[in-house]
DNA sequence: CCTCGAGCATACCTTTAGGTAGGTTCTATC
DNA sequence: GATAGAACCTACCTAAAGGTATGCTCGAGG
């Protein structure tokens, strides 16, 4: 297969996930509309600053919804788009390759 | 449901693309083994310095192998090994996608 | 009436990726 | 003998991503 002569979309798809942790986020919320709460618990280790960042850019970019039911206590949850829903199924390849080496890439860290 | 129990593949993936120039070099390595002044040229804006630390990273992470010919002025080329190769096919998709969506990704920016 | 928790906002600090600007070694070529 | 060019190295600087800490609203449950 040559692929010489097409251009690299991978700069394009890495603006998008290109963050420490949209990747992750992407993972969980592709399960179906996630409260921000239940996002938070999913991604541990991630703190709620940089979690509503993130989640804001991807609703910027129109990869994810956000949807607020306007109720209180507050509740709000987020989903993917058909956009969003397309990139995920580009990163499927990958995720499925970062898990058969993931042994093989954490011991030469 | 736990974190470490139910990894994506992908922030494996991301530690050895992540960086910003590293998905470009493994593009204009991959159509064979690249003098360093080659990818230099092929990767433009990028610094000597910058170039030099992505490729020893890659190495190291035995995505790519250098291969020093032993002359002076200095001969020295890249190339892909067998795990880079399976990289780069799960990239493809991605690729794909990035350029299929760059029009829609950057007016977003 | 006091607290708790949902989903944020805001201020501030630290880490690090990336950029700039120089130097090096050695030979071939003018 | 001056210069050029290959493939690096080293020191320093900056910008931005990420982390820490705190505060906010509002209504339900005690």
């Amino acid at each position: 297969m040559d692929r010489s002569d097409t251009p690299c979309g991978l700069d394009v798809a890495l603006a998008i996930i290109g963050g420490k942790w949209k990747p992750l986020i992407l993972y969980h919320v592709q399960s179906g509309p996630t409260r921000f709460a239940d996002v938070k618990r999913s991604v541990a280790g991630i703190s709620e600053k940089v979690l509503i960042q993130q989640l804001r850019d991807l609703v910027a970019m129109n990869v994810l919804v956000r949807r607020d039911h306007q109720r209180v206590p507050p509740m709000v949850d987020y989903a993917l788009t058909p956009f969003g829903e397309s990139l995920v199924q580009a990163l499927i390849p990958l995720c499925e390759w970062g898990n058969q080496n993931r042994a093989k890439v954490t011991e030469t860290l």
